[in-house]
DNA sequence: CGGTATCCTTACAGATACTG
DNA sequence: CAGTATCTGTAAGGATACCG
Protein backbone atom coordinates (compact mmCIF):
# COMPACT_ATOMS: atom_id res chain seq x y z
CA UNK A 1 0.00 0.00 0.00
CA UNK A 2 1.78 2.67 -1.56
CA UNK A 3 -0.80 5.50 -0.82
CA UNK A 4 0.95 7.65 1.55
CA UNK A 5 3.79 8.37 -0.55
CA UNK A 6 2.98 10.32 -3.69
CA UNK A 7 -0.99 7.86 -4.53
CA UNK A 8 -1.07 7.98 -8.17
CA UNK A 9 -4.74 9.55 -7.39
CA UNK A 10 -3.24 12.43 -5.88
CA UNK A 11 -0.91 12.41 -8.65
CA UNK A 12 -3.73 12.52 -11.26
CA UNK A 13 -5.72 14.93 -9.23
CA UNK A 14 -2.84 17.51 -9.29
CA UNK A 15 -3.24 17.84 -12.67
CA UNK A 16 -6.60 17.83 -13.38
CA UNK A 17 -8.17 18.39 -10.11
CA UNK A 18 -10.81 20.88 -11.41
CA UNK A 19 -13.58 20.88 -13.03
CA UNK A 20 -12.37 23.10 -15.53
CA UNK A 21 -9.57 21.15 -16.94
CA UNK A 22 -11.26 18.34 -17.20
CA UNK A 23 -13.56 19.96 -19.62
CA UNK A 24 -10.76 21.21 -21.40
CA UNK A 25 -9.52 17.70 -21.84
CA UNK A 26 -13.08 16.54 -22.80
CA UNK A 27 -13.42 18.90 -25.85
CA UNK A 28 -10.08 19.19 -26.97
CA UNK A 29 -10.53 15.13 -27.45
CA UNK A 30 -12.48 16.26 -30.18
CA UNK A 31 -9.52 17.63 -31.55
CA UNK A 32 -7.76 21.09 -32.17
CA UNK A 33 -9.49 24.29 -31.12
CA UNK A 34 -8.98 27.51 -31.42
CA UNK A 35 -9.40 30.20 -28.01
CA UNK A 36 -13.02 31.10 -28.71
CA UNK A 37 -13.86 27.98 -30.22
CA UNK A 38 -12.54 26.36 -27.00
CA UNK A 39 -14.57 28.78 -24.72
CA UNK A 40 -17.83 28.49 -26.67
CA UNK A 41 -17.73 24.76 -26.20
CA UNK A 42 -16.91 24.78 -22.41
CA UNK A 43 -19.86 27.40 -22.28
CA UNK A 44 -19.73 29.08 -18.42
CA UNK A 45 -15.72 29.42 -18.55
CA UNK A 46 -14.37 33.42 -18.02
CA UNK A 47 -11.70 34.03 -20.35
CA UNK A 48 -9.38 34.52 -17.50
CA UNK A 49 -10.35 31.08 -16.19
CA UNK A 50 -9.49 29.63 -19.37
CA UNK A 51 -6.34 31.14 -19.69
CA UNK A 52 -4.92 30.04 -16.58
CA UNK A 53 -5.84 26.97 -16.74
CA UNK A 54 -4.67 26.46 -20.44
CA UNK A 55 -1.16 27.90 -18.99
CA UNK A 56 -1.11 25.42 -15.79
CA UNK A 57 -1.75 22.82 -18.78
CA UNK A 58 0.95 23.25 -20.86
CA UNK A 59 3.46 24.07 -18.02
CA UNK A 60 2.14 19.91 -17.20
CA UNK A 61 2.97 18.84 -20.55
CA UNK A 62 -1.01 18.09 -21.30
CA UNK A 63 -1.16 20.37 -24.28
CA UNK A 64 0.59 21.97 -26.91
CA UNK A 65 -0.53 25.66 -27.62
CA UNK A 66 0.74 27.20 -31.06
CA UNK A 67 0.76 31.00 -32.20
CA UNK A 68 0.37 32.03 -35.90
CA UNK A 69 1.90 35.09 -36.74
CA UNK A 70 -1.18 36.40 -38.21
CA UNK A 71 -3.54 39.45 -37.50
CA UNK A 72 -6.35 39.44 -36.13
CA UNK A 73 -4.12 36.65 -34.28
CA UNK A 74 -4.99 33.12 -34.24
CA UNK A 75 -4.05 30.12 -31.78
CA UNK A 76 -4.79 27.08 -31.68
CA UNK A 77 -4.70 24.39 -28.44
CA UNK A 78 -4.24 20.84 -28.78
CA UNK A 79 -3.40 17.51 -26.39
CA UNK A 80 -0.08 16.32 -26.32
CA UNK A 81 0.74 12.98 -26.08
CA UNK A 82 -0.03 12.66 -22.32
CA UNK A 83 -2.69 14.73 -22.58
CA UNK A 84 -4.25 12.45 -25.06
CA UNK A 85 -3.31 9.34 -22.77
CA UNK A 86 -6.36 10.78 -20.65
CA UNK A 87 -8.96 9.63 -22.38
CA UNK A 88 -9.17 6.82 -20.37
CA UNK A 89 -10.57 8.63 -17.34
CA UNK A 90 -12.53 11.04 -19.51
CA UNK A 91 -14.18 7.88 -20.77
CA UNK A 92 -14.84 5.96 -17.54
CA UNK A 93 -16.12 9.15 -15.99
CA UNK A 94 -18.24 9.30 -18.92
CA UNK A 95 -19.60 5.47 -18.85
CA UNK A 96 -20.13 6.07 -14.86
CA UNK A 97 -22.21 9.30 -15.36
CA UNK A 98 -24.64 7.53 -17.85
CA UNK A 99 -25.12 4.81 -15.49
CA UNK A 100 -25.36 6.80 -12.49
CA UNK A 101 -28.12 8.66 -14.98
CA UNK A 102 -30.02 5.98 -15.65
CA UNK A 103 -30.21 4.52 -12.29
CA UNK A 104 -31.82 7.95 -10.92
CA UNK A 105 -33.96 8.35 -13.93
CA UNK A 106 -35.29 4.81 -13.18
CA UNK A 107 -36.28 5.73 -9.45
CA UNK B 1 -23.06 14.79 -29.83
CA UNK B 2 -25.12 15.24 -26.47
CA UNK B 3 -22.32 16.77 -24.64
CA UNK B 4 -24.03 19.90 -24.66
CA UNK B 5 -27.25 18.65 -22.39
CA UNK B 6 -26.06 17.18 -19.30
CA UNK B 7 -22.92 15.67 -20.68
CA UNK B 8 -22.21 12.53 -18.50
CA UNK B 9 -18.66 13.74 -17.79
CA UNK B 10 -20.46 16.67 -15.77
CA UNK B 11 -22.46 14.50 -14.00
CA UNK B 12 -19.55 13.03 -12.70
CA UNK B 13 -18.08 16.18 -11.95
CA UNK B 14 -20.77 16.73 -10.08
CA UNK B 15 -20.85 14.03 -7.87
CA UNK B 16 -17.05 13.79 -7.04
CA UNK B 17 -15.62 17.09 -8.70
CA UNK B 18 -13.83 18.08 -5.96
CA UNK B 19 -10.39 16.31 -4.33
CA UNK B 20 -11.84 15.80 -1.06
CA UNK B 21 -14.44 13.72 -2.40
CA UNK B 22 -12.04 11.16 -4.76
CA UNK B 23 -9.96 10.89 -1.64
CA UNK B 24 -12.71 9.76 0.28
CA UNK B 25 -13.91 7.38 -2.21
CA UNK B 26 -9.94 5.93 -2.31
CA UNK B 27 -10.31 5.23 1.31
CA UNK B 28 -13.64 3.97 1.50
CA UNK B 29 -12.56 1.44 -1.29
CA UNK B 30 -10.45 -0.42 1.30
CA UNK B 31 -13.66 -0.92 3.34
CA UNK B 32 -15.74 0.74 5.86
CA UNK B 33 -13.97 3.73 7.79
CA UNK B 34 -15.18 4.90 11.12
CA UNK B 35 -14.79 8.70 11.35
CA UNK B 36 -11.96 9.38 13.26
CA UNK B 37 -10.11 6.27 10.46
CA UNK B 38 -11.09 8.65 7.67
CA UNK B 39 -9.91 11.66 8.70
CA UNK B 40 -6.51 10.37 9.79
CA UNK B 41 -5.95 8.55 6.18
CA UNK B 42 -6.75 11.25 4.23
CA UNK B 43 -4.32 12.90 6.06
CA UNK B 44 -4.70 17.20 5.51
CA UNK B 45 -8.55 17.15 5.79
CA UNK B 46 -10.25 19.45 8.53
CA UNK B 47 -13.37 17.79 10.49
CA UNK B 48 -15.62 20.10 9.20
CA UNK B 49 -14.44 19.45 5.71
CA UNK B 50 -14.84 15.90 6.05
CA UNK B 51 -18.16 16.37 7.64
CA UNK B 52 -19.88 18.23 4.98
CA UNK B 53 -18.51 16.46 1.64
CA UNK B 54 -19.68 13.14 4.23
CA UNK B 55 -23.47 14.34 3.95
CA UNK B 56 -23.52 15.44 0.31
CA UNK B 57 -21.95 12.44 -0.62
CA UNK B 58 -24.69 10.77 1.58
CA UNK B 59 -27.44 12.61 -0.01
CA UNK B 60 -26.23 11.41 -3.67
CA UNK B 61 -26.54 8.20 -2.80
CA UNK B 62 -22.78 7.43 -2.57
CA UNK B 63 -21.80 6.70 1.23
CA UNK B 64 -23.90 5.28 3.88
CA UNK B 65 -23.49 6.23 7.21
CA UNK B 66 -23.77 4.33 10.53
CA UNK B 67 -24.12 5.36 13.35
CA UNK B 68 -23.96 2.81 16.78
CA UNK B 69 -25.56 3.86 19.76
CA UNK B 70 -22.85 3.83 22.33
CA UNK B 71 -20.73 5.65 23.98
CA UNK B 72 -17.97 7.04 23.21
CA UNK B 73 -19.84 7.31 20.13
CA UNK B 74 -18.87 5.17 16.86
CA UNK B 75 -19.90 5.90 13.16
CA UNK B 76 -19.04 3.89 10.38
CA UNK B 77 -18.65 5.22 6.92
CA UNK B 78 -18.78 2.87 3.90
CA UNK B 79 -19.89 3.06 0.19
CA UNK B 80 -23.24 2.52 -1.37
CA UNK B 81 -23.18 -0.46 -4.23
CA UNK B 82 -23.08 3.23 -6.82
CA UNK B 83 -20.32 4.43 -4.52
CA UNK B 84 -18.33 1.00 -5.27
CA UNK B 85 -19.06 1.49 -8.91
CA UNK B 86 -16.79 4.58 -8.98
CA UNK B 87 -14.07 2.34 -8.15
CA UNK B 88 -13.50 2.29 -11.80
CA UNK B 89 -13.41 5.83 -11.78
CA UNK B 90 -10.44 5.62 -9.73
CA UNK B 91 -8.72 2.57 -11.08
CA UNK B 92 -8.03 4.72 -14.44
CA UNK B 93 -7.11 7.76 -12.35
CA UNK B 94 -4.60 5.66 -10.39
CA UNK B 95 -3.28 3.72 -13.81
CA UNK B 96 -3.08 7.20 -15.13
CA UNK B 97 -0.95 8.76 -12.14
CA UNK B 98 1.37 5.58 -12.21
CA UNK B 99 2.43 5.99 -16.40
CA UNK B 100 2.57 9.99 -15.39
CA UNK B 101 5.16 9.17 -12.65
CA UNK B 102 7.21 7.60 -14.98
CA UNK B 103 6.92 9.19 -17.79
CA UNK B 104 8.27 12.32 -15.67
CA UNK B 105 10.76 10.33 -14.12
CA UNK B 106 12.65 9.47 -17.61
CA UNK B 107 13.28 12.89 -17.94
C1' DC C 1 -15.61 10.03 19.63
C1' DG C 2 -17.79 12.50 16.29
C1' DG C 3 -19.23 16.01 15.47
C1' DT C 4 -21.11 21.68 15.45
C1' DA C 5 -20.54 26.68 15.78
C1' DT C 6 -17.90 30.55 14.98
C1' DC C 7 -14.56 33.41 13.10
C1' DC C 8 -11.32 34.43 9.75
C1' DT C 9 -8.25 34.15 5.69
C1' DT C 10 -7.41 33.12 1.13
C1' DA C 11 -8.25 31.03 -3.42
C1' DC C 12 -11.31 30.88 -7.05
C1' DA C 13 -14.03 32.95 -10.22
C1' DG C 14 -17.19 36.60 -12.61
C1' DA C 15 -17.51 41.25 -14.86
C1' DT C 16 -15.65 44.87 -17.20
C1' DA C 17 -12.43 47.51 -19.70
C1' DC C 18 -8.54 47.69 -22.41
C1' DT C 19 -4.48 46.20 -25.85
C1' DG C 20 -0.98 44.02 -29.35
C1' DC D 1 -8.86 37.43 -31.98
C1' DA D 2 -6.65 36.31 -27.94
C1' DG D 3 -5.57 37.64 -24.49
C1' DT D 4 -4.15 40.97 -19.89
C1' DA D 5 -5.32 44.12 -15.95
C1' DT D 6 -8.10 45.36 -12.31
C1' DC D 7 -11.58 45.23 -9.20
C1' DT D 8 -14.90 42.71 -6.61
C1' DG D 9 -17.83 39.06 -4.59
C1' DT D 10 -18.23 34.48 -2.91
C1' DA D 11 -17.41 30.20 -1.19
C1' DA D 12 -13.96 26.81 0.28
C1' DG D 13 -11.15 25.78 3.76
C1' DG D 14 -8.21 26.28 8.24
C1' DA D 15 -8.13 27.19 13.46
C1' DT D 16 -10.21 27.09 17.65
C1' DA D 17 -13.54 26.16 21.10
C1' DC D 18 -17.17 23.63 22.69
C1' DC D 19 -21.06 19.80 23.10
C1' DG D 20 -23.86 15.25 23.45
Amino acid sequence: MDRKINCPVEVTLSLIGNKWKVLIIRDLLEGTKRFGELKKSIGSISAKVLTSNLREMEEEGLINRKVYAEVPPKVEYSLTETGYSLKSVLDSMYSWGESYKEVKGRV
